[in-house]
DNA sequence: CAAAATTAGATAGGACTCCTAATAAAAATC
DNA sequence: GATTTTTATTAGGAGTCCTATCTAATTTTG
């Protein structure tokens, strides 16, 4: 115990307060961005996430719980969408309650519009090296996947969480992981957030797969 | 350039996207602390600010830019807090169109209490190694200070950016920098993000001290 | 020094966020 | 078949957050 243990806070209050400095920068870009489609930065969340697993037409719910809002709240940005013609709200055949809410192709040339955009966060990322980036990346991942079990936020499409995700199967280092869908190998570096084609692992296989992840070389 | 390179979004891209996750389940948890106090999430960050700076007392410019919102906006939430009693706004001597805005007691009451609150971040953060969690914060640390050099966000007090700060002058792996000020040796784990202390160093100075503190052993 | 430009903050107006509480309908459970 | 749960909407209200405009005080300039 040193001088500066007893005189700083504790470190994951420190690291909070770091990612909320940056969240503050994203939240600030997101006006810039969001403002030159007519949105706003929810509206924006919104979309991006809609079209981003648009095939199958998403539930309210999951809009809400993705955006970490109340429904109520979530009905609020989906109508603004909807007003402005980029979300569609279709009845759901097997549920009457429900409805499937997808993008229109008006809401997918915004969507695209946007995500060539790069933001003052995402320049101060490149100002780190490639290691850093891969390093960060990582924890980033975890920090996920734990606020995931704790159930702050939905399950994420994420590598380290799908059936077919094959951690340190190689043994180049470069690229030590293996995507059994693909039938290919990749890095640390290419790890996904959101892959359109995750699939959920079973739990005992998952939890395997993990503790391979976690005990890196 | 592998297959892995070419299907996958660019890597700042995915960070970006990854602390956007992160920051949708703190946002989440603050509504939670604040409502306790009767806050809002954007209030509780005002508050905190302002308490932590509270000496001099606050420009609502500064208010506004460290929350990353317009002038007016500021004026809004600094309204909500005085009408609920937790800030004051005095006039300036020195400049009349300015107010020095401070906590008061009853505001100080809220912020202590609220400092207590271990959010689901928090313990997301906690489930990271010591060493990890001080891995993320250098690279938190690195992140912040490029978006203040891009003007993204205000000057923050870091350690990195203050007079007092020697880098690496110590052989102690464990406590290899130095803090003049108080004289003493702390390690990577203790680094600062807001340190009452905060002295900005001259540019020349600042220059080679975090070129000293990036090139880490 | 006086006119012009800048700066600090307040105000007005409006769209949207975001909550809780209450409602309605469909689906699941017992 | 009668609850209970789930899905989504509506109503009401405080607050966020913007742009544009305004006033007053300070600083800069000619």
């Amino acid at each position: 115990m040193t001088l500066f243990d007893a005189i700083t806070t504790p470190l994951t209050r420190r690291l909070r307060e770091g990612l909320d400095r940056i969240a503050a920068a994203m939240r600030a870009d997101e006006w810039g961005v969001a403002e030159e489609a007519g949105l706003t930065p929810t509206q924006l969340h919104a979309l991006t996430f809609i079209a981003g697993r648009g095939d199958a037409g998403l539930r309210l719910r999951a809009v809400a719980e993705h955006l970490g809002v109340t429904q109520p709240t979530a009905t609020d940005s989906i109508a603004a969408l909807a007003r402005k013609g980029l979300v569609a709200k279709l009845p759901e055949a097997q549920d009457k309650r429900a409805v499937a809410i997808r993008v229109t192709p008006a809401g997918c040339d915004v969507v695209r519009a946007i995500g060539l955009a790069m933001t003052s966060a995402e320049r101060a990322l490149e100002t780190l090296t490639p290691q850093e980036q891969q390093t960060l990346l990582a924890l980033v991942i975890k920090t996920i996947r734990a606020l995931q079990q704790a159930k702050a936020i939905p399950p994420q499409r994420l590598c380290v969480t799908c059936r077919h995700f094959r951690p340190y199967a190689h043994e180049d280092a470069e690229l030590p992981h293996h995507c059994a869908l693909v039938d290919a190998a990749f890095g640390g570096r290419h790890l996904r957030l959101d892959c359109p084609e995750h699939d959920a692992a079973p739990q005992p296989l998952l939890e395997e797969a993990w503790r391979a992840f976690e005990r890196a070389p």
